[in-house]
DNA sequence: CGAGAAAAGTTGAATGTTCAACTATTGTCG
DNA sequence: CGACAATAGTTGAACATTCAACTTTTCTCG
């Protein structure tokens, strides 16, 4: 939990509200609506970015726990959602030559045709309801701030 | 779907990449932060919404519809949530008086409580995860930028 | 070596969410 | 008025996600 700041007030000051009410809003608002653009893929968001993720992998395969870490899914939703993959016929898996314990996933042709095809789109997608309002200034802003975001969720939950 | 553009290059270039993904890899750890800590009180993110919205109400007192659209969930996953939160005895429905289709969400002193316990800590956790590394430029840069963002999504959905 | 801790992955059950269908009421307008 | 469209809300079934338990294998270190 949040170590509870002293000198922190127990509020947030109009400034910060405003900050974090327009930055939940429109996040709730832009994944939805990148997710409704990858129904026509009959793909959420996070299996997009499984396959994506896996596509960009050496031989388009890939360790199911560093799939999972890439991917941001817990290990046990990658499982399930493997294997609906593999009932589409994405995917396949095959078990890991050096770590008995282990299992690939390995990206089908059939499962890269469908990335190939969702990609562009959601490319297009991401652009034309988020980095098209941004200027260079924005994004390089953007950037650093959210790297500041991600770099203090580890170091808080790190040392506690 | 979002329109193509033909000027638009297919891929993300370096810069564009970059802010894409810093801010969906630190909303997704973020995301994820917040809800474990509201985990202690036994609420989602989702339920926190809905019952802070409600909490605001006057009267504690709101419309379904109404709380659906403010809390950014569907009716259908409202009527749900409202029912288990109606076990909990944190809400009770009632019958809207002047529309008789409608429904009225009531949060009772039991839910009050709930949310008072609650937001005190939840503040302290998006000060900490998230409020903490803006000075006052980001505050104000963000929330620009994402007020375009919601408005663009808002913009590209009326007219299509 | 070998005992026990840790890691990889899966599973089934419980829970949460979406989707389409449905009832009931209200609004629109010829 | 009255037919038809639109709105409010709920429901159950299908689907997705989480959670804790479990198996197997590997790692650690006395």
């Amino acid at each position: 939990m949040a170590e509870k700041n002293a000198t922190a007030p127990k509020w947030l000051n109009p400034s910060e509200m405003k900050a974090w009410r327009q930055y939940i809003i429109a996040s709730r608002r832009l994944l939805d609506a990148l997710d409704e653009d990858l129904a026509a893929h009959d793909l959420s968001m996070a299996d997009y970015e499984v396959l994506a993720q896996l596509s960009d992998a050496p031989d388009r395969t890939m360790r199911m726990s560093e799939l999972a870490e890439v991917a941001m899914v817990s290990r046990s939703r990658l499982s399930h959602r493997i294997k609906v993959m593999e009932r589409e016929g994405w995917v396949r898996r095959e078990a890991c030559p050096n770590d008995k314990r282990g299992s690939l996933a390995i990206m089908t042709p059939k499962g890269w045709k469908a990335i190939v095809a969702a990609a562009p789109d959601h490319v297009a997608s991401v652009r034309s309801r988020f980095l098209d309002v941004l200027d260079k200034g924005d994004q390089k802003a953007l950037a650093e701030i959210f790297e500041r975001v991600a770099t203090r969720i580890k170091d808080i939950d790190c040392d506690e």
